[in-house]
RNA sequence: GCCGGCUUAGCUCAGGGGUAGAGCAGCGGUUUUGUAAACCGUUGGUCGGGGGUUCAAUUCCCUCAGCCGGCACCA
């Protein structure tokens, strides 16, 4: 069979407008930025995984502390879980029957481990340890997951779609009647997430019972039911995508709109009333008697890659201060200032900022330009007057103007800045 | 995984059956500079891996891998 692809537009300017936009996708995609702003790479030996290099690895950090602050005050504990675990762990998780050609495997000693896919049965673990009141919930897990799933060689792309990658992961272990509150509480919290990181197009859907399933049909429509509730009662809009939950309960889907026009799904919200009684969790309920407790899959940003990525594309890479991997480079003028210049970096620095300084023998326009295409957001000037007078002079990504104020005033007022 | 394309210096890319070039970056100098590229010099490649054809392969053929676009997939 052959199939013949094309496009077709009406006018002309709508053909060109379709090429620019190409052509912006092009400059702003995060392949593209990470080389560029030498943020991370990626090569043949590691297929669908990612090298991180210290700029990369500083967005990513930020990001993570942000996130991780939620976990805080919403009432998460962290937790972290082995990486790879006996298969038999994953036959009874269910994941070897439905998922077992999208694992990695390795083995030692006769025994067979798997990589975890998921991160859900680790928290099961960790659940199980100790013995539970109803008092006690709801309990709420949190890890960034590092997780391996062996995508297919042709769904690989960027950050996008990996085989490595880590979840901003979340299980709460909750009774029945707790669930809608949860999932009402964490829609709060996504979307302010999502918010303090510059979304703002986000959609929702419901994905509901597929074929292919576990648990009973009375099961089925009351966690249904309980997401639409949940969802009505905040007032939000939704649609429903019959047949794509998951195997073990129906989720809602938070999908975020990048610049190109996309729709990446991130967060997720899924109820599971299959995995706490197949991996044996259980707590005391009010008769002394044991219960199977509601397990809830949650995460917001999803796969730390993918929102990278997203955040990369949607900014063109000149990522708000607070997210940006170096926030201010400190570039003197002449070498005479150069001195002054490590003072004013290390004061940065002391005040929790991401502070470079850039000696180099080379003229202030040359290193204007070169930090303003890495997309430095603040670049300090420090010429003889400024270190005369101990002053900093500060230049904003994307603007010409300049500002000169006394050094401490200008650490207090990146210092504020540098974090959400 | 499937169909098609691509793979040449750190990056972006030329070139082509007789063992390779540019710009930028890097390095060595000169220059001490006030808001988006100072000047001079110079290093650098098993041309993605393996096999084949040929007197000769980076170039042609086969194969593997990765990447790119699309499809399928996405717990």
């Amino acid at each position: 069979m052959q199939r013949i692809y094309g496009l077709a537009f009406a006018t002309e300017d709508e053909l060109k407008a379709h090429l620019h936009m190409l052509e912006e996708a092009e400059k702003r995609d995060h392949r593209r930025l990470g080389r560029q702003l030498d943020l991370f790479h990626q090569q043949e030996e590691a297929p669908g995984m990612v090298f991180w290099h210290p700029r990369g690895w500083a967005l990513w950090q930020a990001v993570e502390r942000y996130v991780r602050e939620v976990y805080r005050v919403s009432g998460y504990h962290e937790v972290r879980a082995p990486l790879i675990a006996d298969v038999s762990l994953w036959k009874k998780s269910g994941h070897w029957d439905n998922f077992r050609e999208n694992m990695f495997f390795t083995e030692s000693e006769k025994r067979t481990y798997a990589v975890k896919p998921m991160n859900c049965p680790g928290h099961v673990q960790i659940f199980n340890a100790g013995l539970h009141s109803y008092r006690d919930l709801p309990i709420r897990y949190a890890e960034f997951g590092s997780c391996h799933r062996n995508e297919p060689s042709g769904a690989l792309h960027g950050l996008m779609r990996v085989r490595a990658f880590t979840q901003d992961d979340g299980h709460i272990f909750c009774t029945e009647d707790q669930v809608q509150p949860e999932v009402t509480a964490f829609h709060a919290q996504a979307m302010d997430v999502y918010a303090a990181f510059g979304f703002t197009d986000v959609t929702l859907k419901i994905a509901l019972r597929p074929d292919k399933r576990v648990g009973s049909d009375a099961d089925w429509d009351r966690s249904e039911a309980v997401l639409r509730a949940a969802l009505k009662q905040v007032g939000v809009p939704w649609t429903e995508l019959p047949g794509e939950g998951a195997f073990y309960g129906p989720k809602i889907e938070y999908h975020l709109k990048d610049s190109i026009g996309r729709s990446w799904q991130c967060g997720t919200m899924q109820i599971d009333f299959s995995m706490p009684g197949r991996l044996g969790a259980e707590y005391v309920d009010e008769t002394s008697g044991r219960k199977v407790p509601v397990m809830l899959h949650r995460a917001i940003v999803g796969s730390m890659e993918r929102f990278i990525g997203i955040l990369l594309e949607n900014y063109s890479g000149a990522l708000p201060f607070w997210l940006a991997p170096v926030q201010v480079v400190v570039a003197p003028i002449v070498s005479d200032a150069d001195a002054y210049a490590g003072e004013v970096c290390a004061a940065l620095r002391g005040a929790g900022v991401r502070a470079e300084s850039d000696l180099r023998n080379e003229k202030i326009n040359y290193k204007i330009r070169e930090h303003s295409h890495q997309k430095i957001p603040v670049i300090a000037v420090v010429g003889r007057k400024e270190a005369e007078q101990r002053t900093v002079t500060l230049r904003r990504l994307g603007t010409e103007q300049q500002e000169t104020l006394p050094l401490a005033e200008g650490v207090a007022r990146l210092e504020a800045q540098s974090r959400l």
